[in-house]
DNA sequence: CTTCCTTTTTGATCGCCGTCAAAGAGTACC
DNA sequence: GGTACTCTTTGACGGCGATCAAAAAGGAAG
């Protein structure tokens, strides 16, 4: 659901964590990158530190860097002529800023401090272009995209708030297990207004959805950013129908 | 937002009509096949014919053949583990049942009439395998897919069911004249209950909506299938925001 | 034309969520 | 630790759409 899908080559590409150091060799099974291109992208790169809320790019900027985080999460939402954004959560191992065109076809901001390595384009671009067969990546990163998008849709079809936030802490958990990190309990690291916007509903309904599921201790909350689930039964339930 | 893409060159590919007769050199933007391509998969291609409502597939069956419609309209959904299905609409020009997996990931079943080539699996994989640099176009359809399942999302953010028909009314619109055919009223192939699936509401709720549209005057129905725009400022206005 | 069936519309009631407003919790900064 | 700010929660009310049910309109077949 990366939202700078313009034309083709759009999208964010998932590097995977041969980028993020500090963890070995998980995670293996996407492997978009060779070594060597990694080696030649690592060359380019410069390592760059934003702070909680600060903007990486507007979206209309000129499109000079491509990003790839190290570690944070990161929003990114286009603006459309008029009505709701289309957004995305990007985390460590996300690559994104990447367009066809000559500017970002969309914002990106941090969510959490975030470290990732900025890469100018056009040195990106010219390795993207003599490393032949570097498209069967970009396709398999285009269906996880599509994957998410049309999650996204179906989650937003739910007409009950309490189950849109299930699907969608469901969705974090995955995530997070996909990355190899514990998972005793989900980290959000997006404030609320943040999921409420992902989730079409508004800051007092997505409270009450939270409420709604501690009172029914299925889930408890410590602080704004943990979820523990306790009655995986019912969290199941709630998050599949 | 067809629904079959599993990994990758999964989704439905859309071809254009080089494949559609009767359009001599409508439409040339997306030249998706060459026309050597074209002319090899036409020598493989049995023309069938599916009537209204027939299934031409099942979601799980042996995907034995891929579809390229012809004429008439195809919804395809894909049904998860419970809840809402994830829902497209297929065009006279896409093709459709491509999947890397042994099986059908969606169902498709003929909306309107349909007339379409039918190809034996192995032998448009053999050409596809035989030519390179397919892959770029298969990179193009899936942007688009990419895109159809964001315009989906944010269509469903909308929280009022007449914004939500509006924008799928103009997307109809958008898409019939992409297609080239005369848009002095939009065309509804589908019958109420996939649109209200669709867009997420019920079928009462779809009907209060047309209501509302012709009662202001925004909109006029001719039967069930053709929708005429009278206030395009005010269908604007409704589409947009 | 008539009948039967499916699709669509309309009606009435209820519940959830949007909206507006205010209180409470958390955080940063001094 | 205290203050000021942002973020989050809670409350009250109204509206829109879900739900259930029934009537009406199309379509298909004789």
């Amino acid at each position: 659901m990366p939202t700078n899908a313009t034309r083709m080559a759009g999208p964010a590409i998932h590097a995977t964590d041969p980028w993020t150091p500090g963890h070995p060799k998980k995670r293996v099974r996407h492997q978009l990158l060779s070594n060597d291109e990694r080696a030649q992208l690592a060359k380019i790169a410069a390592i760059v530190r934003f702070e909680k809320g600060e903007r990486i790019y507007n979206q209309g900027d000129r499109a000079d860097a491509v990003f790839n985080i190290i570690s944070g999460v990161v929003t990114a939402y286009r603006m459309l002529a008029d009505g709701p954004p289309v957004m995305s959560f990007l985390y460590p191992g996300d690559l994104f800023g990447l367009t066809e065109e000559a500017r970002y076809t969309n914002t990106a901001r941090a969510t959490t401090p975030v470290i990732a390595y900025k890469m100018p384009l056009q040195s990106v671009q010219r390795i993207l272009s003599s490393s032949a067969n570097l498209d069967v990546q970009i396709i398999v990163k285009l269906c996880d995209e599509l994957r998410q998008a049309q999650h996204h849709a179906v989650l937003l079809v739910q007409k009950r708030a309490v189950k849109r936030l299930a699907m969608f802490l469901e969705l974090q958990e995955h995530l997070q297990i996909a990355r190899n990190e514990p998972i005793s309990e989900i980290y959000l690291p997006m404030d609320r207004s943040s999921i409420a916007d992902y989730l079409g509903i508004t800051l007092p309904a997505l409270s009450r959805a939270f409420r709604a599921l501690v009172v029914k201790k299925i889930i408890t909350t410590r602080g704004r950013h943990h979820v523990k689930v306790l009655d995986r039964e019912a969290f199941k339930k709630m998050a599949d129908a």
